[in-house]
RNA sequence: UGGGGCGUGGCCAAGUGGUUAAGGCACCGGACUUUGACUCCGGCAUCGCAGGUUCGAAUCCUGCCGCCCCAGCCA
């Protein structure tokens, strides 16, 4: 439903505004990640605002990998990447990557030189850095800043056949020392990394362009119109015009800032995710605790909910946090709908039915859906000896407990109601069975005279199907990780936040395929694992409870 | 103490001088219920602060305050 209204943002009104005047005839985005890590929820965002633009403008948008730093990348990035773009439901109208353009940005760079708006510094990276100046004091220009043209372009070539040392030397912006904005004092252009293997190009290169030289040019030669970015990056956008307006660029986008989306109770950075697999506190970047792209898809989460997950945030410029509860909202409401109901039992104790023949079993059947019949139903098989939730019996309890309790009568859903008759313990007094009688005429109707005071989940003792069962809590145990400044964000991991069970499941979830969702009723959403050949369940998430517990 | 941004309810977020200040999440009531789910009803802000302009301001102006980003040959 939300994904069909059309979101508003100021972005759209730009681009509707670009519209409306002429400005654009048509629209073109573009998606650039750098393959240095996985993508996470904060990407969606950017995947969802810039292909979501594009799908509702009639427009297009590209997948562009930003791979100017070789240092980082790898290859296994690019894949997964592509993987994920391609499961949150988006096609992209052209793939790239900024190392296609290594030969035009370095035309481009010549032509730079050619203008006097470029030179070759041999200033070491700690001069530059001297050089540079504070944020309250300008800088001094490089004692290289005055070149000819003539010695920059041979300087320059021969930086590209290699005759120089990596750091012995880089192409400079000639823009001014004196800015108050730090990225305009000179900024570097090109740096040399000779003997590094590109994943895409190989040895074929030994400088590498910076991103701030690369992302304005790619970004036009690809006739984007609006170059979407983050908050962080708007201290750039006056390097990014400067770069188009002195080159014969083919055209010139638009760069527009949005803020990056924080979430409570987890991480967002790539150097923080990557900490979390390489410090092994958890399995990998599919792991259903990460906030990964990779994570979500493992733990159950549909490409729907993300995606309306992403229209109910919003996008603006001002940061913030947003709640964990609006992200389970989201695939809470897509699983409601969609997910087949099924029974388990996850910390399971014994109910003897005394009043039900001894080896009997018989097939009752439970709706898929209790609103849905299209949905249709399955077979349940009750017997003497059922598992029932521990947490579902109590000896005794007030009012407000809706559940079993010895001498008290409680609906087995959708079977007969039972009563408790008594509790059998072990000697250390923990309870090992429960000895209930059953009442056959409330199957599929009330019993005459009485209320039951509540429903409970069961599975037949006989017919069972035992599965391990992971259930996930959040990652860390302050909403804030990583807002404490004396203190690592690792110290914050909640230890809690994988439990795993052996529950006893319904017969028909024997037949789960991988990735497959339910609702394991009144427990919450479960999906079959992806990854273990075993019958493993992780929790996406509770049901929402209102009851206090008491 | 330079520059660039941001500040609407607990969390997001519409709003672009005249609206009872949308909506979602959360929360609190209540109805319904063979899921303490779902659904349904109802409740829940005067817009960072202080001045000013105006018949009228969250929207315009001024001054404060708070928070975020920038001193990589990272992106």
């Amino acid at each position: 439903m939300t994904e069909n209204n059309k979101p508003k943002n100021f972005i759209r009104q730009i681009i509707e505004d670009d519209l409306a005047t002429g400005k654009h005839s048509r629209i073109h985005t573009r998606f650039p990640p750098e393959p240095n890590g996985y993508l996470h929820i904060g990407h969606a965002k950017s995947i969802v605002l810039n292909f979501g633009v594009a799908q509702d403008y009639d427009g297009q948008c590209n997948l562009r990998f930003d791979d100017t730093n070789p240092h980082k990348e790898d290859e296994e990035y690019v894949e997964a990447i592509k993987e994920d773009v391609r499961w949150l439901g988006y096609q992209w109208a052209g793939l790239y990557f900024a190392s296609d353009y290594f030969e035009q940005l370095y035309q481009f760079a010549e032509e730079l030189i050619e203008r006097g708006k470029a030179y070759v510094c041999e200033l070491s990276a700690d001069e530059v850095r001297e050089y540079r100046g504070t944020l309250t004091e300008p800088g001094r220009e490089s004692p290289w800043r005055d070149r000819s043209v003539e010695e920059n372009l041979d300087l320059f070539r021969r930086m590209r056949r290699g005759e120089f040392e990596d750091g012995s030397r880089t192409l400079r912006a000639k823009i001014d020392m004196a800015s108050p904005n730090m990225n305009m004092r000179d900024p570097a252009l090109y740096r040399i990394r000779r003997g590094v293997v590109h994943h895409q190009t190989g040895d074929e290169w030994c400088i590498y362009p910076m991103y701030d030289f690369t992302h304005p040019i790619s970004d036009a030669l690809e006739g984007i119109t609006h170059s979407l970015c983050t908050l962080e990056f708007e201290d750039h956008r006056p390097l990014y015009d400067w770069v188009l307006d002195n080159i014969s660029a083919p055209c010139h986008p638009r760069q527009i800032e949005f803020a990056r989306l924080n979430l409570e109770y987890t991480v967002m950075s790539k150097r923080k995710l990557t900490q979390l697999v390489d410090e092994k506190h958890v399995a990998g970047w599919d792991d259903p605790r990460m906030p990964t792209i990779a994570g979500l898809r493992r733990r159950g989460y549909t490409p729907a909910s993300i995606r309306d997950f992403c229209s109910r945030i919003g996008v603006t410029k001002s940061d913030g946090t947003v709640e964990m509860s609006v992200l389970e909202a989201a695939i809470r409401e897509d699983l409601d709908r969609s997910a087949p109901r099924r029974m388990a039992v996850l910390d399971p104790l014994r109910v003897v039915i005394t009043n039900y023949p001894e080896h009997e079993e018989e097939t009752l059947s439970g709706p898929n859906h209790p609103k849905d019949e299209s949905m249709g139903s399955r077979a349940l098989k009750f017997s003497r000896e059922l598992w029932i939730e521990r947490a579902d019996f109590r000896e005794e309890a007030n009012k407000k407990y809706k559940r079993l309790i010895l001498g008290g009568e409680v609906r087995l859903r959708n079977a007969y109601t039972i009563i408790c008759q008594k509790v059998v313990k072990d000697v250390s007094g923990e309870i090992k069975e429960l000895h209930c009688t059953y009442d056959p005429n409330t199957l599929g109707r009330n019993p005459e005279g009485r209320k039951v005071r509540g429903v409970i989940h069961w599975v037949s003792a006989l017919a069972a199907v035992p599965a391990e069962v992971r259930l996930y809590d959040r990652l860390f145990t302050v909403s804030a990780p990583d807002g404490d400044k004396d203190r690592p964000f690792q110290e914050f991991l909640n230890p809690d936040s994988l439990k795993v069970v052996q529950a006893m499941l319904e017969p028909a979830l024997a037949e789960a395929q991988p990735g497959d969702r339910f609702q394991f009723e009144r427990e919450g959403y479960f999906c079959r694992d992806i990854v273990s050949k075993d019958l493993v369940f992780n929790r996406v998430v509770t049901l929402r409870d209102s009851w206090g517990g008491g």
